[in-house]
DNA sequence: ACATTTACTAAACATTGTTTAGTATTTGAA
DNA sequence: TTCAAATACTAAACAATGTTTAGTAAATGT
């Protein structure tokens, strides 16, 4: 009989409709707003049938959280395959940074609501960290050790430095879109400019407003 | 008569017992954790009572979230005395880490929780922003016009991005304390020299590990 | 002395996440 | 076919939240 088969397609396709509701609320209304109620409205479901597919609202954001997350390292993947490293780092800065100001609901879910980006990067004891955002960082680190260094500072702490720089742009005027003053892209050329200039020791100048 | 005095102080005082016990849980049990019934029950009154001392949850919250910025400011007033701009720089930024990691949840408070951000730094177009909190930018501004720079950028940008810069760190290792492998005063460290060091042309390489 | 303001509470309301108990329906074998 | 067991689901309840309402008791000012 494939009827169970049938029966599991039903399963997987109603969890992913659950997963596409929670979506469109936390785009349409932020993360907040996010309830298991309207989200059962939406599938056309009691509110008890959501439990059934998922334990509980967390497994749900933890889910939408590693999708997110997914979706940013799909962004940066071209940008990761320029040759040259000084280059690289800016364009994936770059791509980086438009995509948690075009994303800024599903950049703060992943990297800015407690809880979810040690789901990410693991540290939940719990639950492994998902490869992907290991795959991710590693870009970073191995893009860090082709650099010819100025400092005295391991590629690892490098590309932590690089990611915290543009987070904090990122995260700074997501939660406050008027107070510095400058653009996020603005931000970031400047910051990244000086980094670059700083840990190699060259001069490079030129901004990176060439994609988009 | 003085006691509509008596009573007006009484009033002040029940305000402070109420903003201490927030304070209290928020340290004790994280933001998420302060509810009215909890601060009523600390402070020994019905819950309705706290309404006649503020509007609602956010009003205290907001509150609280001031007098964070004002505490921050205070701890940031040393390193702002330093004569040279570029090692004024560096301890405001060491201390600001330091601040941020040893009052986690004030942090978090201050910088990371949508919507109060903007109650510090003005935006929020109905209440006037804090005199502290320009006080404070202006502190980063004019060191900024004190550096003899080598990039294309205002004053006002390069505080800005500077501000980015150690926000991120912050923010990065509060959100997931065990993923940047780093500590946050080692990332402060590279950071700093890195971004001192582009934005200045200056080869300065010491560490900032003297205070503390 | 007495109307009014003030300080307060008990109880209710609406909204959350989540659980429980129960009901159809489907499945898989006797 | 028949029927126990698993499956998919819901209605209702529960506990916790922020907030409001209606009412009470005491202090205040005239």
């Amino acid at each position: 009989m494939g009827s169970s088969e049938r029966r599991a397609r039903h399963k997987e396709e109603l969890r992913q409709r659950i997963l596409e509701a929670a979506r469109e609320i936390i785009m349409r209304e932020g993360f907040e707003a996010l309830t298991m109620r309207k989200i059962a409205e939406r599938v056309e479901y009691s509110p008890a049938a959501i439990y059934l597919h998922f334990r509980d609202r967390d497994e749900i954001a933890k889910q939408l959280s590693r999708e997110g997350f997914a979706e940013l390292f799909r962004a940066l993947e071209p940008a990761a395959a320029v040759e040259d490293p000084v280059e690289r780092l800016r364009r994936i800065a770059w791509e980086y940074i438009r995509f948690g100001m075009e994303n800024p609901e599903t950049y703060r879910l992943i990297f800015m609501e407690y809880k979810y980006l040690a789901v990410v990067f693991g540290g939940d004891s719990k639950e492994r960290d998902d490869p992907t955002s290991r795959a991710a960082f590693d870009l970073l680190v191995r893009t860090a050790a082709e650099l010819s260094l100025q400092v005295d500072a391991t590629p690892q702490q490098i590309a932590e430095t690089l990611w915290a720089a543009v987070h904090g742009i990122v995260s700074l005027k997501l939660t406050c879109p008027v107070f510095p003053m400058s653009t996020a892209q603005e931000l970031e050329s400047i910051m990244t400019s000086a980094l670059l200039r700083g840990l190699t020791g060259s001069g490079q100048t030129r901004t990176s407003a060439d994609s988009d």
